[in-house]
DNA sequence: CACTTGACCTGTCCGC
DNA sequence: TGCGGACAGGTCAAGT
């Protein structure tokens, strides 16, 4: 589910809500699963640790504890964060917010705050996880010294960007994209939507892209992920952020999920087909 | 090494 | 309405 602007949208309602909070229990639902490395001795590093920052890296967010460790979280295709305290229901639950009551059965992890407010780690297909990780041996993890550049940096270039793909020259643009080593934080959704503003067939051959072509796809990838952080993330089934809101990037999309639908651009038929084995959405005539 | 495929899970939707 | 199969936004471990 989540991708770049999803995990940055629950970033920052997190940040609102819990740095400066103590951590007086932890409670696991399903371990290992969903807490692989959850132990006594892990709780003890939990317990009265006030956080301190939320970061977050590609999809991984991170949470900063004072007693020197990070909650690792990746919420993988269903996870969720949701953030119960006084801020978010203590005036009614919002009326878009999609409430219920909490724990539930998709409930794997739930920490709770000295002044009794609590997050939730919800996720219905157990793909996400946490991990509580020494603060400073977080950037040798591999996931951190693999991953590629984030696309929303100032200083992350076109070229820059073209040059991460020359290790995928052979496989087609669609592939690479979602390759999390060439660019972090690109998922199914907006590999499609920036593929379509750039007028180019995920069935591209990374050798045949030129330098002009990447540097189009890198600002209409750009453009599509800084306008999904304004609009929330997008939400097709799962996906909400820390208040348990939806985000609308969805109604803003152009081929995701609009297969049958007339291309905004040529009017042709949208077409939904299988992928670098991912549901693909494009038009057929206007993406070359 | 680069690349593709299947597996991890649960829930939902679609066609018969 | 019931039931089996396909599919779902992410990533690995395997395989070629």
């Amino acid at each position: 589910m989540p991708e770049l602007p999803e995990v940055e949208t629950v970033r920052r309602g997190l940040a609102e809500y819990i740095i400066g909070r103590t951590i007086t229990q932890a409670t696991v639902y399903d371990s290992p699963k969903s807490f692989p490395n959850h132990t006594a001795e892990v709780e003890q590093f939990m317990q009265g640790a006030q956080v301190v920052a939320v970061r977050r890296r590609a999809k991984v967010l991170l949470i900063d504890l004072s007693s020197d460790y990070t909650l690792v979280i990746h919420l993988k295709m269903t996870g969720q964060l949701w953030y119960r305290g006084e801020e978010v229901f203590g005036a009614g639950h919002p009326s878009d917010s999609l409430i219920g009551e909490l724990p539930d059965r998709s409930t794997r992890v739930m920490l709770e705050f000295a002044d009794s407010s609590r997050l939730y780690f919800n996720d219905q297909r157990k793909f996400g996880w946490i991990k509580l990780i020494a603060t400073p041996l977080v950037p040798s993890l591999a996931f951190m010294q693999k991953v590629g550049p984030e696309p929303l940096e100032a200083d992350f270039t076109p070229e820059q960007f073209a040059t991460r793909f020359a290790r995928r020259a052979r496989t087609n643009i669609k592939a690479a994209l979602l390759d999390q080593t060439v660019v972090a934080g690109v998922g199914n959704i907006y590999a499609d939507e920036s593929l379509w503003g750039a007028k180019m067939s995920p069935k591209r051959l990374v050798a045949n892209v030129t330098p002009a072509e990447f540097a189009l796809l890198y600002d209409e990838l750009r453009a599509v992920m800084n306008l999904a952080i304004e609009k929330g993330g997008s939400t097709d089934k799962n996906y909400v952020n820390a208040e348990g809101k939806r985000g609308s990037y969805m109604d803003f999309a152009r081929v995701f999920r609009r297969e049958g639908q007339p291309c905004p651009r040529c009017g042709t038929t949208i077409e939904k087909i299988k992928w670098a084995g991912r549901g693909t959405h494009l038009c057929p005539v206007c993406q070359k």
